[in-house]
DNA sequence: GTCATATTCAACCAATTGGTTGACGATTGA
DNA sequence: TCAATCGTCAACCAATTGGTTGAATATGAC
């Protein structure tokens, strides 16, 4: 039983599978590709991407023999939301865009 | 050579840390109070803020036999600023992702 | 059909992690 | 002074992690 942010949390704590969350910023990847900037093996990169899948954090579609490698940066809320409770460090802009988004919307959501 | 985002997101991976950053929201506390809602030994909670410390999630500072435990939320502003990167949580604050991206890919390779 | 490419699986290994227990130094209070 | 309290240390243990290699499984290209 375990929650869900520690699943997210680590899987982020390792350099090599940030570094590949930031390039499926660019684009989706397949699986070699993804992996070959690395020197680690290629299996070693699967097990990373299976880690990023299980929390959510990837998504993979196979399409022929390539399988895709898609961020799903909704994966990362919880983990903001939960962060966000202690407090005053979250940036200015932050406040600013819930205000924008306040008076832009101004649809009082129940 | 570790990252510091390593050790911040390791840190947070532990559901029992994460209580603890909870329970020091409300107020600084001693060790031995932090450890007794656990039922886990003083020693294993002791190692945990530790862990904690070290990430800069926490300082402690002993008066008499008491070591008090307190909370730095600002060590989580770096791992709050590399999420937004990631998200539509924030309209853009890309700038500060950005330098961060920079430095990022700079570290050796893993 | 055959060969190459893409990816995972299985077995293994070293290092780390989270936990225990008991002993220990430091500090306080009676 | 002496006993209790606070916290860490040291040694150990089981489970997990990140990595390797080589074989296996699909699928695509010729």
């Amino acid at each position: 039983m375990t929650h869900p942010l520690d699943t997210t949390f680590a899987a982020l704590a390792d350099p090599t599978r940030r570094m590949i969350l930031s390039m499926l910023l660019e684009d989706d990847m397949a699986v070699t590709d993804v992996a070959d900037p690395f020197s680690t093996s290629l299996a070693a990169i699967s097990k990373h991407l299976q880690v990023l899948a299980d929390a959510g954090l990837i998504s993979q579609e196979k399409r022929g023999r390539v399988k895709w490698c898609k961020l799903e940066p909704d994966a990362l809320r919880a983990a903001s939301v939960w962060m966000q409770g202690f407090g005053q460090f979250e940036p200015v802009n932050l406040d600013a865009f819930e205000r924008f988004l306040a008076t832009e919307l101004n649809d009082p959501e129940p």
